[in-house]
DNA sequence: CATGGCGATTAGAATCATTCTAATTTGCTG
DNA sequence: CAGCAAATTAGAATGATTCTAATCGCCATG
């Protein structure tokens, strides 16, 4: 509802996206959480954002890592993990996990959203629940008939802290230290 | 709605659960299904089922080899992974796949439905969806509610075929032979 | 202009779940 | 009991990601 003006395009535009509202307002949003960390935004990592931005495909780390290369063709992958990983944590990219291939990264909306992904060619798209149009009950027909894909699987699955880990960690965060932390992230 | 008497329930219970009633059809579904794709239920593969359905923790395959090995000390992961593949192929389990840790697997109820998942102790609990209750607009809220996680994220991702990759294959179903295939199961 | 310090960066090693491989075993069926 | 296919095995291979220890680059200060 909110900014309906600067929202990412779906379909790739030929042309450098450089340009559009949408790409600056979110760049600086991503610098500047960046620098909130007290990080500094190195040429290298300023293309990271660049690349990660002007790409639709939620490209991989790798695919990210060639993107920068292209520019700056000494940059190790470890980098591109490494900022990666600053962004996830201050919450300025969404992390798509898989188990079978490598992580892909959405950039261009962070909070989470639904996506539709190709088990053929992997390609990963933004999906617009659009809540119009005649709607089947089935939610997989529903988006089969909206989206064109035939799909065979919703994955809906909720991460948090449960219950018996919050009040762990309620305790702990009264006494000194203890707790042994692990788990996804 | 349907076998509303049968489903596996949401907490481990103390006792053995091999007789109650939703054990016994589930494990000749799978079992069944084995059959049907023309391979044989070996002893292993009999007590991995059992071991698949027992647990209520969504194991991954690790943990479903430490149990069957209680039984069958040298049984092999590859065993583990094998037949994970057929009972994968034949709908009959649900693999969460993570790439920062190992899959889980659902044997109770292998069709799509959403889950809870802690992120610190790395829980897997199905979400019972009840619609009723006071609603926040919200689903994270809505899920925090009703569940007392505290729900941070919702993944949400429809897998299918996308329309590129459907007529692709359509073309190759009548030409003899073609089409790369990689992708995502 | 030298110096110190510190974060950024790097190459490569390490990790770990999963898959593959080639050899062996098992359990029939004739 | 021979023969055969499927099941199983140990261990190697893979591939994404993370770790490690060393180096680099940059800026502030003396």
């Amino acid at each position: 509802m909110l900014k309906a003006d600067r929202k990412p395009p779906q379909t790739q535009t030929a042309s450098p996206l450089s340009g559009e509202a949408w790409f600056g307002s979110r760049l600086s949003e991503m610098q500047d959480a960046l620098r909130a960390q007290g990080v500094a935004i190195t040429r290298k990592r300023a293309k990271l954002l660049e690349v990660l931005l002007s790409s639709d495909r939620h490209p991989s780390a790798a695919e990210i890592h060639q993107g920068v290369r292209a520019f700056y063709p000494e940059t190790s992958l470890a980098t591109i993990y490494n900022t990666l990983d600053i962004l996830k944590e201050t919450g300025q990219v969404l992390e798509i996990e898989f188990s079978a291939s490598a992580n892909r990264y959405d950039g261009r909306i962070p909070d989470s959203h639904p996506h539709l992904i190709c088990v053929k060619c992997e390609k990963v798209e933004d999906m617009d629940d659009d809540p119009d149009a005649p709607a089947p009950s089935d939610p997989l027909d529903r988006v089969s008939q909206a989206t064109g894909y035939h799909i065979t699987r919703l994955r809906a699955d909720y991460y948090g802290t449960c219950p018996a880990c919050l009040s762990a960690s309620r305790a702990a965060a009264s006494l000194p230290d203890a707790s042994p932390e692990r788990g996804y992230a």
